[in-house]
DNA sequence: TTGTAGGCGTTATCAT
DNA sequence: ATGATAACGCCTACAA
């Protein structure tokens, strides 16, 4: 691998001092405009790039942000992580990413970081920002070690975490707003004349879970609509969960099944409708369903599906500038202004067929 | 954002110089248990983190990979890099991210950056090596041009890159088995009695998508059936073009329609499923359907798929692998010993229903 | 086993 | 407008 060339020999070469050599590199007015031009030639030539080392012996920054989520495997954290990662590149920044695998299938990973451990491990790397994207913090008690591990963080650099704010933890945060997707598909399926209506999927003692599965109780009982506690059937974020959940809600309420489901999020809902199929039950007709979260597919599966889309392209936007600000050492807290949006396919049983 | 603690500072609070603390921070072996404990207690105390940007100048490694890829968001780049990162840290480098988003539908972003670009940015970075999971490696003919940056890149740093050989390329390459996968596919649908057999999804013009398709057409022959043209409609690698190349394939066939589709990956495969639908046809009874690549959700889809599991994982990993070996200077290749599998679920019309 | 000192490539400060 | 030079924090001969 060839050995870099230095500022020192493009001074040479070009016949001036290193001095003059960093001011063109750094875009400083007061050089000649033929002295500039002739290093500048001189660089291109040797293709010429300062050390990073060098320079953050000064000036202490990487240009590097460190960016935190479980499980990139995950359509809702890749389509954020897609957002930051261009949204951050735009802005000069780079992402290093750091899947730390937190969630109840961890194990099949033969070797669990803790999360924490990652905070030593991206801090070594000198990133100029954090941005956490889930994971412990989305819990709904989160122990109080990790808001220390949290707070210690953010006194060495900037961290933005995306989520609901936490108690006692200083940390910058974007929130999301996690109820008002939920409240949208209960009058939508109360509309439709729904009366018995179900929720399956998410993990139980997280935060979005919790939240969701409360604004759902409390809009069925705004409009006088009684629910019934085993209509209700947390489990995880992903498919086979979806499944899980679905087969036992319709298993321990056989006798009266519900009319219509919320399911989490796609993929959950994807296993609901799964469930559905094995159990001889057809969608909508006799059971529909609706997802608070939209991924890729929804326009594709079978029946499609009618989904929330969250907007988590401007959500990963928002974050990143939100990091990117508190780089700059401005303290001031981005506010959001997104409404989840109701998109109406097959499933909810609204829509005329195609 | 609290200053940092030098090593000198270590060594004036443990009452030693600043060699001997470099010692235990590097583990030599010539200290004094006594002082080396008496140190690394100095060490936790405070929290002391080596700066990476000092250590740099010396041996200028960041313990840090590049990895580009066009979308993230794809389940095939997902589970790859998943794996990638993880084994990447188990062997202590970080993972810097960048989706090149190189693809036809790349407009949906507002400006993209040419991949070449991205080699000049991952070069300031100064990472120790780079790894490319799919771009413009991936097409039939490479242009010149960005074989030349390629090998530029190469000079200044290793680089893997998961795909098939380019001529003229000096890059190291991770192969992976194209073909084989098609093959299996074939030949299980003969087996099953199927005579007329179509391929859909894949984008012409890239290798993945010709080899398949070659194969694909091979293993017809070798078994004395025949191929119609109009049974092979490429398009690209996700749903919408799935549904699309389906609905072609159906439209352009009315008369004599295959009785078997082969789908370039799941995505492709969930389109494809749902045009049948659309068209009233039923899947497996009237087109049987399978994938050349396994993604997440195939046993929740409606049917469930049978694809091939392309073990992306060990892919990843050898990768990884591979990259490591060569930053610390070796140069031989390592060889991958890797079969697709054939995961019989229903859309083949194999299995017995659940 | 331990300490001293030089150098890594930049930027910043101070002269000129 | 330009140049000399002192940091920056660490590692590594070399010396003791």
């Amino acid at each position: 691998m060839k050995s870099k060339i230095t500022i020192t020999e493009i001074a040479e070469k070009s016949g001036v001092s290193v001095s003059t050599v960093s001011r063109v590199l750094n875009n400083s007015p007061s050089v000649s405009p033929k002295k500039r031009e002739r290093i500048q030639q001189v660089i291109d030539e040797y293709g010429y790039t300062p050390s990073i080392f060098a320079r953050g012996m000064i000036n202490h920054k990487t240009k590097n942000i460190g960016v935190i989520l479980p499980d990139i495997t995950n359509p809702y954290f890749a389509s954020l992580f897609l957002q930051v990662e261009s949204f951050a590149l735009k802005n000069n920044y780079a992402t290093l990413l750091f899947n730390t695998m937190f969630s109840r299938n961890a194990d099949r990973y033969d070797e669990t970081i803790a999360e924490e451990d990652y905070f030593k491990i991206i801090l070594e790397k000198q990133v100029d920002g954090v941005l956490i994207l889930g994971g412990q913090i989305d819990k709904e008690d989160v122990p109080a070690s990790f808001v220390e591990a949290l707070n210690q963080l953010h006194r060495q650099v900037p961290v933005v975490i995306m989520g609901s704010k936490i108690e006692g933890c200083s940390c910058l945060f974007v929130e999301r707003n996690l109820k008002q997707g939920v409240t949208s598909l209960a009058h939508h399926f109360i509309a439709l004349g729904h009366e018995r209506i179900g929720f399956v999927g998410g993990e139980p003692g997280i935060r979005i879970t919790t939240s969701r599965i409360e604004a759902f109780t409390q809009s069925m009982k705004a409009l006088g609509q009684t629910v019934q506690p085993s209509y209700i059937v947390p489990s995880d974020y992903y498919a086979p969960d979806g499944y899980e959940a679905m087969i036992q809600l319709l298993d321990s309420n056989s006798d009266r099944l519900p009319t219509a489901v919320i399911a989490m999020n796609d993929m959950v809902a994807i296993g609901a409708l799964r469930a559905l199929k094995d159990r001889g039950l057809s969608c909508p007709e006799q059971i529909a369903i609706a997802s608070c979260d939209q991924f890729q597919q929804s326009d594709y599966s079978i029946p499609r599906l009618t989904s929330m889309d969250q907007h988590n392209d401007y959500l990963g936007r928002m974050a990143v500038l939100q990091l990117i600000s508190a780089i700059n050492g401005s303290d001031e807290t981005i506010s959001l202004n997104h409404s989840p949006e109701l998109i109406v396919r097959e499933s909810c049983g609204a829509a005329n067929k195609r």
